[in-house]
DNA sequence: GACAATGTTACAGT
DNA sequence: CACTGTAACATTGT
């Protein structure tokens, strides 16, 4: 899923459907994903959902929270009476749980909300609310598209860093939130070279940048996220976004301002899609 | 069989 | 110590 707008769309969902409702019970299926004593949390009610960055926090009225990073292939999918109509994404499968399902949480009213993860990179961690940044990634996290990164702190991260500008923007220590299809986008959208020295961008593409990833993720977002791989809404539907990609995937294909072929290449052991002729 | 996949981190090297 | 690039995590699909 599993960047800003994919996890912020998530975040929505579980908004509207779990806060308010209590955990009766936790069943783990797979150990190794998860941490901390779910006895700690059953019981408890639901009063909230934070996202920072990529990550998703529920916080309980005891205290204590639930921390999760969904990675590269992981659901959180919500189902209740009303909701077992809806038809579930190809994506989550027929039949939940399912051989993917690692963890279930079923809430009152007869609702569960079930975490799925096919290459299991994600986890669950159950800690103290005020404990939450002893979490490396959650301390780590550089400041926020929508929150903390104004345009001045972004141009000094970029003007003083010698790496390519594309891994850069992608290095949550630096800024929270982008991966890679709205790397690639945003790097499109204001026309810059993804492997260009980052401290070598003039202040209008530094200002061009800013722009592009605030309007790719916005776009995003507005997309209900990009449903590319394994990324699913808490209601296990798909996003639309990857029906708008500017330049992720698009190798092969025409350039959507000037025509020219699209290439692919590997920048910082990710794949990276530009276009050769007006990115610069 | 080889390779790549929306992410993060440990580790080796400079 | 700081920075950078690569491998690894586990599984599926092409």
């Amino acid at each position: 899923m599993p960047e800003l707008p994919e996890v912020e769309t998530i975040r929505l969902g579980l908004q509207k459907y779990i806060v308010g409702k209590t955990i009766e019970d936790v069943e783990v299926r797979l150990r190794r994903i998860f941490s901390g004593d779910e006895k700690n949390i059953i019981g408890a009610k639901i009063t909230s959902i934070d996202r920072f960055g990529k990550g998703l926090v529920i916080n309980l009225d005891n205290n204590y929270s639930i921390a999760a990073h969904i990675k590269l292939t992981g659901q959180f999918v919500y189902r209740d009476d009303s909701t077992l109509k809806l038809k579930l994404s190809a994506k989550v499968g027929s039949q939940i749980p399912n051989k993917f399902t690692h963890v279930t949480f079923k809430l009152d009213k007869g609702a569960y909300l079930h975490y799925n993860d096919i290459r299991q990179f994600g986890w669950i961690k159950i800690l103290k609310t005020e404990d939450l940044k002893t979490i490396p990634f959650f301390k780590d996290l550089g400041p926020e598209p929508f929150g903390g990164l104004t345009f001045e702190i972004f141009k000094n991260i970029i003007s003083k860093n010698n790496t390519a500008i594309k891994p850069l923007i992608m290095d949550q220590k630096k800024i929270g939130g982008i991966g890679n299809i709205y790397a690639n986008d945003a790097l499109f959208d204001s026309q810059i070279d993804p492997r260009k020295k980052a401290k070598s961008l003039k202040e209008k593409e530094i200002k061009s940048l800013y722009n592009s990833i605030l309007k790719v993720l916005k776009n995003g977002l507005e997309n209900g996220g990009a449903s590319e791989l394994n990324y699913v809404n808490a209601l296990g539907q798909e996003g639309k976004y990857q029906h708008h990609f500017l330049a992720y995937a698009r190798d092969g294909e025409k350039c959507l301002r000037c025509g020219t072929i699209m290439k692919k290449i590997t920048l910082g052991g990710r794949g990276t899609y530009f276009c050769p002729n007006c990115q610069k």
